[in-house]
DNA sequence: GTTCGCGCCCTTTTT
DNA sequence: GGGCGCGAAC
């Protein structure tokens, strides 16, 4: 099908770019009700989203000048979601999808409308945004004066858990729209924050949460700015559903609740691993409860072979005794069993064996470094430093995901854009065929410095810019780069040809704190090391971006992912120490890591880390789907 | 200097 | 649950 700009009839629609939807899916793409959608893992539930997208704007069901507002956690999924459709739509349609996280919508409320808060919860207009840690909850209630006597003792305050403190003082219920006088020392202690953050003599600082709280009273307070927004949006996406904090469903309560606007949630409660940071209960049970909203499965599983979708399902059934079978839509492709629990003796040899299980199967089935994962529980760095050696005797090399670089991770240092900016660059100035970089850098350069298609006497003058800097590049730089302070005014060259004014102006994320020197100093520690490893650029670049690197992470990072074959490390007691604590959500982590993989799971266990008692359940699940545990080495 | 006991941390996103 | 850092006690 083309990018059509006219209306197709509604009828008429078939789905974009693949080959056909489950009636479940059909049936929520042309929906005109609420419908809290609850998809297992590899459903295609992104993929639902955008087709649904497709379908309501080219139908006209979202009606010009109507809006689609889809709301995601993560930038790379709001991202995900509307490159999707600019593939599957027109750019006049697909320019009708807001495609942003909950932290930007909620901010560009505060931005749009803060001012209207009643004068007690109204922020500096240039408010800084910072990101608090339970230290600084603990430092901040320990900085305080003794309470009122009436209201409670010094004590009662030193007692109050950062946790606690956060989710059930600060941010527990909506604000009131006049603060209320405190009733107890832990509320007279979360006012006081407010108080803090919000008046403090030369800026605002806020956080996130309190930003939605704020979003929030704004919107309930002041009808024409809701109305407004509730008439933008016929249609509002949910994605990860399962994931949503009290603040974020308050937020589309408000604004939504008993208007127009067609709620579509999709998530999975068995992929609940988000609940000890601030996540409901049972999101879907509320939408359903007050919005009516009809709860519709989707049953196919796009990703797993039948054997491991087979096995998820008895996984599945412990979370959720209503859980329904999954139907895989893949083959198998592997000899062998698709999932079995390794013992090792000592985490060396478990090392050596992982290592050349890897190199074996890479020969046998032609994949890549980037077709395993290795997933760990928590404190990556203690197994990296194990497997790595280990995995490089074979010439493998790993990539601990939340490795520091500097003082930001891997991980987070290749998703900026900034990073991928200075990358582009050295690729363009150094590739002998750099067709690609080319367009890729003059469309950058293009949207930061802002001037449009049809500019032809700007877009000469960037060409030959272009020329100059990759001359002077290659010049500079002819080889990878040697130590630290080479690498740094490598990327102070760049940051300077592109302009930082432009960079400031195009991501505001920069614009803050010390985030901008933060990334940078990583952008250059990271060259630093990659060149160490390559004696040309190309090969350099492809070591900064792990492009053949096996990746190491944990579940939570692991969560959306997919690969070939799952290695998990370390199925014990001792990596599973709050099992116990929480045996529904360290059981849905378990689920999240088994159904990463595509063809094969494994499991390790070595008895230097801990017994497999307290996580006995387990086991008895791959017991009970007939997963085998064999000594190994 | 060393040893002991206590408290803290594990799993995270977001402009 | 286990490892680590920190301060007190020896």
């Amino acid at each position: 099908m083309s990018l059509h700009r006219r209306r197709i009839r509604a009828e008429e629609w078939s789905p974009v770019g693949i080959e056909s939807l489950e009636d479940n899916a059909f049936d929520v793409v042309r929906s005109v009700d609420h419908r809290s959608v609850i998809a297992g893992p590899g459903a295609g539930k992104t993929e639902l989203l955008a087709q649904r997208a497709a379908y309501l704007l080219q139908t006209g069901e979202a009606p010009r000048p109507q809006r689609i507002l889809a709301i995601s956690f993560k930038r790379d999924a709001a991202a995900n979601l509307a490159s999707r459709v600019r593939k599957r739509c027109h750019p006049r349609h697909a320019a009708r999808l807001d495609s942003m996280t909950f932290d930007a919508f909620a901010k560009s409320i505060v931005d749009r409308f803060g001012q209207a808060l009643p004068e007690a919860w109204r922020p500096r207009p240039d408010y800084q945004i910072f990101f608090p840690t339970e230290g600084q909850y603990r430092d901040f209630l320990g900085s305080l004066e003794t309470p009122p006597t009436q209201i409670g003792t010094r004590a009662q305050i030193m007692a109050v858990k950062a946790k606690d403190f956060e989710r059930k003082h600060l941010f527990g219920a909506p604000l009131p729209e006049v603060p209320q006088p405190p009733k107890d020392a832990a509320q007279w202690a979360a006012d006081r924050y407010w108080r803090t953050s919000l008046e403090s003599t030369r800026d605002s600082f806020l956080s996130f949460p309190m930003i939605g709280r704020l979003a929030e009273l704004v919107l309930r307070v002041n009808h024409v700015a809701r109305k407004a927004l509730a008439l933008t949006y016929s249609h509002l996406f949910l994605d990860e559903f399962q994931d949503t904090t009290q603040i974020q469903y308050d937020l589309v309560r408000t604004i939504f609740l008993g208007t127009a606007t067609i709620v579509t949630a999709v998530g999975d409660n068995k992929q609940q691993i988000m609940r000890w940071a601030m996540a409901m209960d049972d999101p879907f049970g509320a939408l359903e409860r007050e919005f009516g909203a009809k709860r519709t499965p989707l049953l196919n599983n796009y990703r797993s072979s039948p054997e491991l979708v087979r096995i998820q399902h008895v996984l599945a059934q412990a979370l959720d005794a209503q859980a329904v079978a999954p139907v895989s839509k893949t083959q198998a492709k592997v000899s062998g069993g698709s999932c079995a629990v390794w013992d090792f003796s000592t985490p060396v040899v478990e090392a050596q064996t992982l290592a050349a299980f890897v190199v074996s199967q890479m020969k046998e089935f032609s994949l890549g470094p980037r077709d395993f994962v290795l997933l760990v529980r928590q404190r990556a760095v203690d197994y990296a430093n194990v497997l790595a050696p280990a995995l490089a005797s074979y010439g493998v090399q790993l990539r601990n995901e939340a490795a520091a670089v500097g003082e930001v991770t891997l991980q987070e240092l290749l998703a900026e854009d900034l990073s991928e900016m200075v990358i582009g660059f050295i690729r363009l100035a150094t590739s002998i065929r750099a067709g690609r970089y080319w367009s890729e850098c003059q469309d950058t350069l293009a949207t930061l410095r802002g001037f449009s298609v049809d500019d032809d006497a700007s877009w000469v003058r960037l060409s030959r810019e272009l020329n100059t800097f990759c001359t002077d590049f290659r010049q500079n730089y002819p080889k990878p780069v040697n130590d630290l302070s080479a690498a740094s005014a490598l990327v102070a060259g760049v940051i300077g040809f592109v302009g930082l004014n432009a960079i400031l102006a195009a991501f505001p994320a920069y614009r803050q704190g010390d985030w901008l020197a933060k990334v940078t100093d990583a952008i250059a520690l990271h060259i630093r090391a990659s060149c160490a490893m390559a004696s040309d650029w190309a090969t350099a670049l492809d070591v900064y971006e792990g492009v053949n690197a096996l990746p190491l992470m944990t579940i939570h990072k692991s969560k959306g992912l997919e690969y070939h074959t799952v290695i998990f490390v370390g199925l014990d007691d001792g990596a599973w120490w709050s099992f116990s604590q929480d045996q529904i959500e360290a059981t849905a982590g378990f689920f999240v890591a088994f159904t990463r993989a595509k063809q094969r799971v494994l499991f390790t266990y070595c008895p230097t880390r801990g017994a497999r008692k307290n996580i006995a359940t387990l086991y008895e699940l791959l017991k009970l789907a007939g997963v085998s545990v064999l000594r190994v080495g």
